[in-house]
DNA sequence: CATATTAACGGAGACTGTCTCCGCTTGCAA
DNA sequence: TTGCAAGCGGAGACAGTCTCCGTTAATATG
């Protein structure tokens, strides 16, 4: 007879691979971030330690160590939206939010190019990580509308779309104040029609 | 002595390399919006009958290439532009013109890709085209505050970054909806404070 | 602790795409 | 015609991706 359950019993993983894993995602992230999107992984592979061999058995893709590296933040940004939901009025929530939003994306370049990726192939990768930013905004819009500062039939993946518009032309020296200006349009487009 | 001017007085073009250019780029075309930016060169090259040596005399670069291509699409826009200010209401002109833009990168790929690949890298390609494109929008927005029907303080650049975002996250099956909502959005959020 | 088991490692190398060099071809001017 | 440079194009060096499989060593077990 076999173990008590059909699976296997699965043994738990092995330290050092833990750790390799780690040291990977670490070294990913620096290299993304210096090298754009198109890091070469054998050299991240070769810069971690580890031969190619593991680099790929960890993360199959390019795109699933993007998105690895990608969900960190993803985490933050759904963080914030929680503790902004909670100490702030709602379109004061909103704004901030969208704020940190085009802030991250356009500090890390990684975010914007893995979005950006997306658009190319029709690829299933980030999709979770599209859900968990989808449900933040989705969430304050509808707290927003709820206490009637913006107007009901507004979609918030439509301002999302704007967001990552704004981060992805952050390369002028002046992108904050124009993300901020952007930021204001796009509530003000939002309010009621009254 | 040389010849009267001081430049060699040069030949003009030969005419296989003309057809070739122009068989380069309508391959080229066809590649970028079926496989996307990153179609290989040597595979263009090839369908296009000539050896990836032409093809890389021509465009040293893939985003040389990626330009080319570009280019027509774009001098496509300004001239949108121009009908739409002659033939309607500031607004209105503004409107239709932000609509046809998002209508024609979400539909040509190619444009969206070869905007996020200029966020990528401070590489300098592209910026004619930029260019033409900013002078559209800026004209129209100019026209549009002067009317009084849009605030004065309005950046025509933030409106066009929106733009690029709608543009980019095309996948969904509704964005043509989600296109014009947004559109409108930005339109409202640019009205004068009064 | 000794040992068996097997998860995990890692690098050689096949493969694919990029880009260059340079000998050959050919359109054009005289 | 003919000379010649503009233009061609492919062989091949190089770089990056990804896989296969023999080896290593972390864990479970007695």
């Amino acid at each position: 007879m076999a173990t008590k359950r059909s699976q296997p019993a699965a043994r738990k993983p092995r330290a050092d691979a833990q750790r390799n894993r780690e040291r990977i995602l670490e070294v990913a992230k620096a290299a993304f971030t210096e090298f754009g999107a198109n890091a070469s992984l054998d050299d991240i592979a070769k810069q971690a330690d580890v031969g190619p061999g593991t680099l790929y058995r960890h993360f199959p893709t390019r795109d699933a160590l993007l998105e690895a590296v990608y969900r960190t933040e993803v985490e933050r940004l759904a963080a914030a939206e929680r503790t902004f939901a909670e100490t702030m009025p709602p379109v004061e929530a909103l704004r901030a939010w969208m704020l940190l939003f085009v802030d991250y994306i356009a500090t890390k370049k990684i975010i914007a190019a893995a979005l950006n990726t997306v658009v190319g192939d029709p690829s299933k990768v980030f999709e979770s990580c599209h859900a968990q930013i989808w449900e933040a905004i989705r969430s304050l819009v509808t707290r927003a509308i709820q206490s009637g500062d913006i107007r009901e039939d507004l979609d918030p993946i439509d301002l999302l779309r704007a967001l990552i518009g704004v981060a992805n032309v952050s390369t002028s020296p002046d992108w904050q104040q124009s993300a901020r200006r952007l930021v204001d349009i796009l509530i003000a487009g939002s309010r009621p029609v009254k």
